[in-house]
DNA sequence: GATGAATGAGTCTTCATTCAT
DNA sequence: GATGAATGAAGACTCATTCAT
């Protein structure tokens, strides 16, 4: 345990300086410092540098991953568009609380390791097919139009992401409003318009999809 | 040889491994021995790595900057929507035609250098600027419905970006089919949902947004 | 090894390898096998090579600056005459022992950094000050005869340098009759005639000035 | 004759920086640039960097060899003080005249090319012996007084090294002034004091030991 | 467990010199 | 003769990792 509490203070540490520095510009110099340890200390934790990123890196990923729940559909189920918000909602509060973790996610650039890049583009491919499946499933229930669900949900990932990005900048700590603006923005760019005509007939205003899309 | 071309050659076998590799990975090594020059020719024609770098980096934004142009709006002018058809044509186009170029810009080019760093993200806060611009003015000509445009804005790169991405990484080489699906996503997201409904009155089949938007 | 020490062995290599080859002529490489240390252990105790060539530059310049004392006028002090003798012993004692680090302030010290030029010159600036006062206040007690103590000092600067040098080229161990040989050729240069009269009246043999120049 | 005027040329240049830069931190760009003339032509030249120095060296010490004249006795000679006043005329007048060479013959740091280093050692020792030799010529004609004549004669070129580089340094055009305080100052070290008192009895102000010394 | 001195492979960069045109 | 592009040996410095204490 005593362990566990040591591995997790350098982590946080290291976590810091990789988010303000990034992996290249960060050495293990500056975390043994920050962290107060010996050198050699480190690598008792660690088997080395890329590791310790590696285990950000991952903890990240993890996170998100249990944070974007699969949309389900069934009676008892809350309405989709509630579960993408709720999705949407868990995820930036996650960043406003992470900021430094999903920094270092989104600004890490490529090309240092190929397995981490994999694992990188793993996780986001992985996100998109989330994505796609849902569109799938909206085109099926007859709610969103038909397209290139793979490609439209590469572009909806995008958009999170930069989103994200923006957020990470800004020292904002309301998220409700950006969700609700992503989510408009997505649900009409897929939606099919009679129902977007539909929800403008009943003189919805902006972002209450929810009220016409499930009766609960 | 001549000055400009060997600058070109180093230039172009740099690309190449740049873009496998990233800019840590990648060695003054790499470099000279592709382009087949000695250690010392390459320090004639760039001051460092970084420089070379810097180099190719200038060469993708200030492409990708001429390529996209400002919306006009006017008589005489093309209807708004085959104006952005025209941009992400361009901009698709060369990222096919520079698939190593772009590489660099999406994948490698942030983290190990903090003004290369701010660079970028001028450029992106640029196109994202001009985006934004074009959905106010959008919303003046009653096109695009109210929203917060600065997010959607950065919601729209994001997405052009992340499909940018996949083209990247397919073999795929015809862009129009790609074009249509990120135009129409985009434009469904920002329109005002009237238009969308008269569109589908008329039997639009998706991604003939122009022919309503203009008389032409 | 403890800190300190290495440190002393590493500067004590160099200091042998700069006296014999020069600041430029050595390189890192050579030091560190000559200290049979690694690459990297020299840069723990030393910025680079040309940090650790001022320090024993400042090593030098230090201890010469504590063997040159001011000259002391006082009733309770030795005659001027046993003071500078006692300098002159000091200094040409030090060089003995350190002929390699004399060496180098001699023949290696500039040329190479416009910085330590600068300070190499203010010391010996410094010292030929101390001369010149210590001729004012000879003319003032009318034991020197006028003259431009400015020019003179530093013809008595450049005279004991290069009596260093030649002494640094010998094997000779003996340094009092060198320091005797100095001594009087300066105190003559300098003194007022009718005093070096007196002392030849009296049947003084060379370099026994002090017998008149106090009481004792 | 045309490749003389062009190697003198160059020459020019090259003293120029030499002198302001020393050596090492001269390199070959900065002297074409200086001469305006292509890297090859340099070689077309000079063997290399080091024999342009070396022909500068060189020519400095032969002109200064040139200048001192190798003491003469005879009745028909001018007196020795004269002769000696006249060597120390010719070369402080050569200094000031070709500050820029003598400077790279005072500030010539060794230790960078064995050969040249011996060179120098070697011009210096022969001007050590000359004055030794006058210094023991007068020790026989009984001016002047016994003493280690080798030392001394270190001493003597020391002094005028130094006053030299004094020179070399302020922006003095008159040496007279200068050439009398180094003569004064050597001649006193050396003379027998009974020459001097006698000297001081005719009532002679300082400097104006010729009258005394032979009767022309 | 903890320490921090030591390691050395890996890279970048400079610059005197050559040589094809 | 003149040019200047090309060369590559030489050398400095960094930093992740190891290991004796």
């Amino acid at each position: 345990m005593e362990r566990n509490a040591r591995r997790a203070q350098v982590l946080r540490h290291a976590k810091r300086i990789f988010a303000r520095k990034g992996y290249h510009r960060t050495n293990v110099a500056d975390i043994i410092a920050r962290a107060r340890i010996a050198r050699g200390t480190f690598y008792l934790y660690f088997q080395n540098k890329k590791d310790l990123f590696e285990e950000l890196l991952e903890q990240v990923v993890t996170e998100l991953t249990r944070r974007i729940e699969r949309l389900r559909v069934g009676p008892a189920e809350p309405d989709p568009v509630q579960q993408l918000r709720a999705n949407l909602n868990r995820v930036l509060s996650y960043v406003l609380a992470e900021r430094e973790l999903t920094d270092i996610l989104l600004n890490h650039s490529t090309g240092f390791d190929r397995e981490l890049d994999e694992k990188i583009q793993d996780f986001y491919d992985r996100i998109a097919a989330l994505i796609k499946r849902s569109l799938d499933l909206g085109i099926e229930m007859n709610l969103v139009r038909s397209s290139d669900t793979q490609v439209v949900a590469y572009c909806i990932l995008g958009g999170i992401k930069e989103a994200i990005a923006v957020l990470s900048r800004s020292r904002q700590k309301d998220i409700s409003a950006l969700v609700e603006q992503i989510l408009d923005f997505g649900l009409r760019g897929v939606a099919r318009p009679e129902l977007l005509e539909a929800v403008r007939a009943m003189g919805d205003t902006s972002s209450k999809f929810a009220s016409f899309l499930g009766p609960n």
